[in-house]
RNA sequence: GGGCAGUUACCCAAGUGGCCAAAGGGGGCUGACUGUAAAUCAGCUGGCAGACGCCUUCGGAGGUUCGAAUCCUUCACUGCCCA
């Protein structure tokens, strides 16, 4: 590890713009910096942890990291990169989200050093007392109508056909306003965040600078791009989430060791601690053995411990190594049920698979690997659908007791990875 | 408040009385190939039956017609221009 914060970050590719004088501030002092994050849900998901993370590195270089929850702003709605006006949320609602969030923080920060621990506050705690006419009086006065329209943010908006509401154009304000209590209150001098929020931020900055006559810095990541194209942290199923209920342990680790190899090299860098020195060594190891995907292993391994925990990355690889390996029909009753523990299941009542049994097409409905008899169909005419990992070829085949391993456990699949659970219970 | 344009399936977008479950593209799903990849190629892509066929869908409601995504009325929403 580098002694300069700045030089690892850079090294990472996780600057992508920033106010000068950030990287002599962060050699000369130990600050606090901040980086907001949207309360819109009761998870984060893996977009989120980028500047979490690059926060954490900030930590073990000493500085100390605030982490601020929107939960007054959550309740306005940030237009950038939304091409939407967004859904208010009550405040009861986003309250709730940042207690589940708070225990996901927990992996990402050290909130028990002694020397520089990190905190968590809440933006709705300041912002929800504000009153309207002091806070046109304090901070809008130093705004200009001109100088907001030209944030990108806006004037995207404003081009398209939705237009944005008169309480997202004042999401700003309200993000400038938290800089400058954040500097009030804490000493905070550094705010970070995705490359979307350098417009809130710099207002922020600005806001520092014309009510205490202070400097105040800015610095952002890039968005997370990926070489296809598509949006990062989705999958067929949704975002990815940090919380086990949402993506289970298994999903999380899939979705890393799937990565691109065109991505793999740099998503090392975005996500984990590995040194300079280890990346290397991944990076050779692409280039002679891509087959082997060792980054790719690395990068799962690593985030799905850090996120889940040693026993549930122990769990995950169980499970991949079996549904990707071969052979499930050999295995005791206790195995399958160990190793699908994390892959979408559903219970079925013995008798429904009496007598003649349940046609397959139904089955695969009930149990939700299909959305639709007619997709079931399709899917079984075009060799997508896999019974105890062989393939269907009759689509008016029925299932019955016999099918079930051990009695037990019947094991759908649809397509290459795509592996359902059905339990029969009796 | 006035004028004009628009609202079609997951998204973009054709369609202006029957040949429309609705062109084309994107996306998605599946297969072949492979490294649980990328690229490429092929099939599929409203629902129920899966044989004929039936049902729901073209912003909402109502109407004209043997028959409407297509015509009329009205309402809602969006954009542009005028006040």
């Amino acid at each position: 590890m580098p002694d300069n914060a700045f030089d690892e970050l850079q090294w990472r590719g996780l600057i992508f713009d920033y106010i000068e004088g950030v990287p002599e501030l962060l050699a000369r002092e130990k600050v606090t910096v901040y980086n907001g994050f949207d309360p819109t849900g009761d998870s984060l998901h893996v977009g989120h942890t980028v500047p979490l993370i690059a926060l954490a590195r900030l930590q073990r270089f000493g500085h100390t990291p605030v982490a601020v929850a929107g939960g007054g702003t959550g309740m306005i709605g940030d237009p950038s990169g939304k091409s939407a006006e967004r859904n208010l949320l009550t405040r009861e609602q986003i309250e709730y989200n940042v207690s589940r969030i708070k225990v996901q923080l927990a992996h990402l920060l050290d909130f028990e050093v002694k020397s520089n621990p990190a905190r968590l506050v809440n933006n709705a705690d300041w912002l929800l007392k504000l009153n309207l006419v002091d806070f046109l009086r304090d901070i809008g006065k130093h705004f200009t109508v001109n100088y907001m329209l030209a944030k990108d943010s806006v004037k995207t908006r404003i081009d398209r056909e939705e237009g944005l509401s008169f309480t997202e154009f004042s999401y700003m304000l309200l993000q400038a306003y938290d800089y400058l209590h954040l500097y009030d209150t804490m000493g905070c001098k550094l705010q970070t965040g995705g490359s979307d929020q350098w417009g809130n931020i710099t207002a922020g900055v600005e806001l520092i600078r014309r009510v205490r006559g202070g400097q105040a810095y800015a610095m952002v990541y890039p968005l997370i791009t990926k070489a296809d194209g598509t949006k990062f942290g989705k999958t067929e199923s949704g975002s990815v989430w940090l919380d086990p209920e949402k993506t289970s342990p298994y999903r999380f680790y899939q979705f890393w060791l799937n990565t691109d190899d065109r991505d793999v090299i740099r998503y090392l860098k975005f996500f984990t601690f590995f040194t300079r020195d280890e990346i290397a060594g991944l990076e050779a190891s692409l280039a002679e053995h891509p087959e082997q995907r060792a980054p790719h292993r690395a990068l799962a391994r690593d985030m799905t411990a850090r996120i889940h925990g040693e026993t549930a990355l122990a769990r995950a690889e169980q499970a991949s190594q079996a549904l990707f390996g071969g052979e499930i029909s050999g295995l005791s009753a206790a195995e399958i049920a160990d190793i699908f523990a994390d892959v979408p299941s559903c219970d079925l009542p013995a008798e429904r698979l009496s007598g003649p049994g349940m046609p397959l097409i139904d089955l695969l409905v009930t149990a939700g690997v299909v959305p639709s008899k007619s997709e079931a169909r399709r899917s079984i005419a075009d060799g997508g659908i896999y019974l105890n990992n062989v393939r269907v070829s009759d689509g008016a085949m029925s299932v019955s007791v016999e099918h079930a391993l051990e009695g037990q456990f019947i094991v759908l699949r649809k397509g290459r990875k795509n592996y359902t659970l059905v339990r029969v219970i009796r």
